[in-house]
DNA sequence: GTCATCTTCAACCAATCAGTTGAACAAGGA
DNA sequence: TCCTTGTTCAACTGATTGGTTGAAGATGAC
């Protein structure tokens, strides 16, 4: 992860692996112990309760006591913080689109006559 | 990455760098060539032609000729997947409190009168 | 106390990653 | 043509990752 350390990063890269994808989907069912988390996958006990602690780390799960066993427990509201992040930047995206979209537009109907190929062109930054 | 090879480890493992969410974030703004996008950082000009192959791996970025330039473009659509695999466990999540929450109220109206402590207790798995 | 169960810690290994430097390639300008 | 600019390729390095095995902690059952 080298320097990715804030907690954003940590969320993505766990999220990064299919197994512990798998996992929390597991856990959006209902809580679980390690074992049962496990239990599904042919990777030893000790590999799944290490996606678990990267999970952990990344606030996505939590752990509470139950004797021995350390049932593990989504923590949706983490996901918040995802989303928002994709939200904004998609929406700047296409708030630009539509700013594109107008301005050639207004372009098109200028010079009326003149043929503009429609798809996005790019432009060197905001304008 | 291991075995972490679908669209959506790839996705989720390229946004885990800061550096490529930077660049993601500028991308939100207008396109920009490799050289544009290095500016801002002390590293070299090809660790960020890597990220940016990265970020084209996975699906979030386009590169399109212009003479020697390599106008990089946000393909924002791409966040969809995301958000849909997030939003599917996130409700999953929500809804199930809903049913516990109406179990534990149900519980209560039975047995009014015995105290029982709130917060959500885990369950072993889907009920 | 002793034993079995569930989980984590520690050490190791192969593979991947983010960075480097130096060379090559591609395209425009003198 | 030669030179400059923009980008990528190749090889290398140190750090991190996901996996392993074996031992150690906890905790309940006998």
């Amino acid at each position: 992860m080298a320097v990715g350390d804030d907690e954003l990063s940590r969320i993505f890269a766990a999220l990064a692996d299919p197994t512990r994808r798998d996992i929390v989907a597991r856990l959006a069912v209902g809580d679980a112990s390690v074992g049962e988390l496990a239990d599904p996958y042919d990777v030893s006990i000790q590999a799944v309760s290490k996606h678990i602690k990267v999970l952990a780390d990344a606030g996505l799960v939590t752990q509470t006591k139950d004797a021995q066993r350390r049932p593990c427990h989504l923590e949706a509201e983490v996901f918040d913080l995802m989303t928002k992040w994709i939200e904004h930047y998609r929406r700047q995206a296409q708030a630009r689109y539509e700013r594109l979209d107008a301005v050639l537009a207004e372009v098109q109907a200028d010079d009326h006559g003149t043929e503009h190929s429609h798809p996005h062109p790019q432009q060197g930054a905001a304008s």
